[in-house]
DNA sequence: AGATTATAGTTCGAAATCGCACTTTATGGA
DNA sequence: TCCATAAAGTGCGATTTCGAACTATAATCT
């Protein structure tokens, strides 16, 4: 019965959270101005699964408070990136949907960032990405369940 | 010659963000009240590193801002966890210590922490942990270079 | 040495984050 | 049906984050 030493998880945290960081900076630095990472993640979501999601289904994807969800959500739509429309289901929701404008800056982001990756992917062995990513979502998956329970 | 496809970035960026905000809230659910996790972040740097860093190398340690850094050493004086004072070595500089305080709520915490993590490495394979540090390492350690650069 | 440039740290202000409390609507019993 | 409880979303306020501009000191160059 090993004794689990805390360590390993503060180093493997620790690395995420600069990575998170480090992340964000590449992501930001070719967002047009007042866009920051959180709009374009979710943005991006709404790509990746669909658009009509609800503001609570992302809050909890994403695992922030919805009070931040409503916050960025109402940025994006300041800036014309989606548009949120009652949800007919349920009275007490909305959903959220993408504009066109919101389409293309995806668009315009994704191709900004080719330069960047390009760059990453020259330097650093891109199977070691495919290696690492089930580990982490199987980690995200465990501890949003033990969030949860 | 790959097309490297920005997907499998954008999905490991998006989990590493995830995990960022759940360890942070099992971190912060077991800090006393008014600390956060950057407080904590910092001064278990001050432990693995030894104390005794300047906040501009901790900054680029944690890759935030040296203002944000400012903010946090700030906060951990005012709780009595950290000192200040001068750098003899660099007028313009200043060095960061551990107090009696900030070494014991070390220990307060990671005890607390224990049954978070006992809970984790029981359902989780701490191999596929001890799998994915080395490579969140060198991908950090990449990134890094890349931001100088 | 003197001038220029770079670095450490702070101040300030704007924006983001997030807990708490609240409103509105839905759900699940008696 | 009526009531209690839960859930979706927002308003508010305290704190955090972080870029820009600034001060003070160090390093570099001629």
């Amino acid at each position: 019965m090993p004794e689990h030493n805390p360590s390993l998880f503060f180093e493997v945290f620790n690395e995420i959270g600069i990575l998170e960081q480090l992340s964000r900076a590449v992501l930001e630095a070719r967002l047009p101005h007042g866009l920051i990472a959180p709009h374009f993640t979710v943005r991006n979501h709404l790509t990746r699964v669909g658009d009509g999601r609800t503001p609570i289904e992302m809050a909890r994807a994403f695992q922030v408070p919805k009070t931040s969800m409503t916050h960025t959500i109402k940025g994006l739509e300041a800036h014309g990136l989606v548009e949120t429309r009652a949800n007919p289901q349920d009275g007490r929701s909305k959903r959220v949907w993408l504009t066109d404008a919101g389409r293309a800056v995806r668009a315009d982001v994704i191709q900004a960032l080719g330069a960047d990756f390009q760059e990453l992917a020259a330097s650093f062995d891109m199977r070691k990405l495919d290696a690492i990513k089930p580990i982490l979502t199987e980690l995200r998956v465990h501890m949003d369940q033990a969030r949860d329970g």
